[in-house]
DNA sequence: ACATTACCACCTAGGTGGAAAGCT
DNA sequence: AGCTTTCCACCTAGGTGGTAATGT
């Protein structure tokens, strides 16, 4: 998935050990279509049957509290596939279809059975955040030139496909629409986790940047 | 480090956590030249002065016994220099020296301060082995074109040395000489660690393969 | 004389979008 | 017609020994 997700963490326990995950749900029950000529994505009916969800663990999970909460988390090894029987452990989405990823941050006391093919718990010792600016419209080939030339431009392995020569102040202009010349780190707070026994936490979530429309996934 | 050392371990602790670590000894106090014409290692003075020492430590440490057991652990990331100053966290060595890697198990409510730049601790929860038949001699520059020729056959990072065309006998009559066409896997038994609290365990160390001649290490 | 370094071509391994073919 | 798959060139990133230059 490019540009990754990348979240910043406050707010945990130090000495208290966590899981990092991420799953990417449904924003709605419909199926989306590109008009090019009105630039827009249209509803083209309803959305195919859910798959199987699953989930990303991060890899450098399990890890302490203080860990997290000194590196920014990436979600550059997650990987997308529309292929229902997929064995290589991808998050499973359908193409032209509205999707919100969500990070969920688990306290290692508390996840009895975590598992990439497991819905995350959800209950006290569990986080779960989301960011409305990175929903997203999946596809199998880009509808949108922009779309496809901020891929090429951000993302060092295309590289080769880059016009070094080219007209710079169309991508300018598209840098005002698509606000993610750096992919954003995004901020996960937690109020203390020590007072977190007699005081269910109000997580405050604060947003770096923004997507002011959703990148395009291919999935591979 | 080509070829890497593999080893397998049995009869830890499933639920106790581990460290696993690699560090590298000096044989002997003395350096040493190759002498071709009697295709021997001869001793050429005395060592250098020693370096400070350093441990690999094993990139899946902290893990369970269960998972080190179910794994062949393989130490094919640690790397070799002999550079002094080295600051990538490289194992540092001199050139025309021999040397023996020894392996650590280390149980996690032992180590007080396990790290790349201090000696290994040892006692109880320390566990050392090292294999004699593994004992190298360094180099920056290889000193028989037997080795090169292993070295280019084993290492797919070597592919493009390859002389596909070329007399195979010859080879053959390597093999014989150098025994690991596959590097072994060396293993590391534990007495069950339930009985370690009463009856301090003698390991047995029991070894697959041998080299007959040290393989040698080209620093880089 | 011999050991070491710097740079190189050539690999492995894997992440890109393009183009053409295939599917529905 | 529109979406998906397959294969490809072109990258990043990094592990090989060879070779020529450089130490010592």
């Amino acid at each position: 998935m490019f540009p990754a997700m990348r979240v910043k963490i406050v707010g945990l326990d130090p000495h208290q050990q966590y899981y990092i995950a991420m799953d990417i749900v449904p924003v709605d029950n419909k199926r989306y279509r590109y008009v090019y000529h009105s630039s827009k994505w249209m509803v083209a009916g309803n959305a195919d049957s859910p798959v199987p969800p699953r989930v990303y663990i991060h890899p450098d999970s399990l890890a302490s509290g203080d860990t997290w909460m000194r590196q920014v988390v990436s979600f550059d090894k997650l990987k997308l596939t529309n292929n229902e029987l997929d064995d290589q452990g991808h998050i499973i989405l359908h193409s032209m279809h509205k999707y919100q990823p969500r990070v969920h941050v688990i306290r290692k006391d508390f996840s009895s059975d975590l598992s990439p093919t497991k819905p995350v718990p959800s209950g006290e010792g569990v986080k779960t955040f989301s960011f409305p600016e990175t929903v997203f419209t999946t596809v199998t080939a880009y509808q949108n030139q922009q779309i496809t030339r901020l891929k090429i431009d951000r993302n060092p392995f295309a590289k080769g496909f880059r016009d070094s020569g080219r007209n710079r102040t169309g991508l300018e202009a598209i840098m005002e629409t698509y606000a993610f010349w750096r992919p954003p780190v995004r901020t996960l707070t937690f109020e203390d986790f020590t007072n977190m026994q007699k005081q269910q936490a109000q997580p405050s979530v604060s947003t770096h940047g923004s997507y002011h429309r959703p990148p395009m996934l291919k999935a591979s």
